[in-house]
DNA sequence: ACAAAAGTGTTAGAATTACACCCATGA
DNA sequence: TCATGGGTGTAATTCTAACACTTTTGT
């Protein structure tokens, strides 16, 4: 197929900033290239938008393609049309955000072979084209997102103790929060509800196993809440 | 010019929702279409992204364009992509938030002779494609981020008294506030300070008129503050 | 018995909310 | 002198933040 069009219009690309939680700290998804530009150097998941899907289509179409992932969580971050920001031609990008458990995701080779691997976000190394800045701007998201919505369950399996979870948000927000503020807020919430299992095997009082409740979360949608989580 | 690709790509364009405040009403600028799909019907002022600007750039160039407008604020909003949005062909669109004090510019009729109107927003007309949806969610937008950074200034004179931005304030977030606490929280923020001017001519005690400290307002903005304005 | 993390309440201080009257001005 | 909105303080309540010891489990 061949499209010809009176004016130039820029190419459009989506990227995804897939954040992953693992050994403690906070990870994200990166593709090395295998092509120039940039070959060798490791970038967003992420390509061309097709004629016949949405943007969100586009993008988890992508996880798929580029490391056999399904996503939990998928939100649009932000567009950039940066003039220089492919060396190529023209393209513009809207970013994305998602979240997902890397332990329920076994990375799958891309489909063109290139490797897929998790890093650490602090530990990243330096990125192709200018996917360091949507990488910046995606942490700014996700730390003022988690303040308010309870976004941070997807990353974490289906069930898990609550200092668990305080560590993630200690990730987040870069910052060592109250134990016992921390379980009086967030157990006052409704939305985690314990469960009758319990840590086993461990070389220490075993902890509770709490879950998220999706029903109590989908009630107060509805009715318009502000969370105020930490 | 014409261009020819290997594969379809999907149109871009920018959609601007300009806000305005006037008789203490929030208002919103829109163009009456001149052409077909929905000629005669009200649309947010937009158009093509050229390949040679970015973004930001093809936003205040269509402001200028199609209403004369020159605007002080202006922030990406989000990039809409539903392939049906356009009855013509798929285009992507990137909408924007504007906001701008509507006595400080006459709006000038359209280079393509189309019209230029503000609309009270909560009486605004059936909208062509899916504006409607952009405008609602520019209104969340607004709703949501009045409430920790002080954009509210952009939409009045440059000095105001202090019942006029408690009366913005209340149109944004669509409730009464109380008087003392509106004046105690505005005024300890330091943000915005006294004028030596008073109203004049009015059939009651002057008001005093106040003025947006930007100074004060960058020096918060380096040091990552948290406003939490009402 | 020891090491290691789980679990649990109270109190002081800060922030938020509710609330009513006198004042200045022009007509 | 009257009508109109401008301007101002306090007290009750709620929320936030700081803080330490006992319990459970496996080795």
């Amino acid at each position: 197929m061949a499209f010809t069009y009176a004016f130039a219009r820029p190419a459009l690309t989506v990227d995804c900033v897939v954040f992953g939680f693992r050994d403690q700290q906070l990870v994200v998804l990166l593709i090395e290239r295998g092509e120039q530009p940039f070959a060798g150097k490791w970038a967003l998941p992420g390509g061309f938008v097709h004629d016949d899907e949405t943007l969100d289509g586009a993008a988890e179409r992508e996880l798929v393609e580029e490391a056999g992932l399904r996503i939990s969580y998928l939100e649009q971050l932000y567009t950039f049309g940066a003039l220089d920001r492919d060396p190529r031609e023209r393209v513009v990008t809207v970013a994305y955000v998602a979240l997902v458990n890397p332990a329920q995701h076994e990375l799958r080779a891309s489909t063109d072979a290139r490797r897929a691997a998790w890093f650490d976000v602090r530990e990243r190394p330096a990125l192709a084209f200018d996917h360091e800045a949507i990488v910046e701007q995606a942490l700014e998201r996700l730390r003022s997102k988690v303040r308010y919505r309870p976004i941070g369950f997807g990353l974490l399996d289906d069930t898990f103790t609550l200092t668990e979870l305080q560590k993630l948000y200690e990730v987040i927000v870069g910052r060592a929060l109250d134990k016992r503020n921390f379980r009086k807020k967030i157990l006052k919430l409704g939305l985690i509800v314990p469960t009758d299992q319990k840590e086993r095997g461990v070389p220490r009082r075993a902890a509770r196993f709490f879950t998220f409740d999706r029903g109590r979360y989908d009630a107060l949608t509805e009715s318009g809440f502000d969370l105020e989580l930490i």
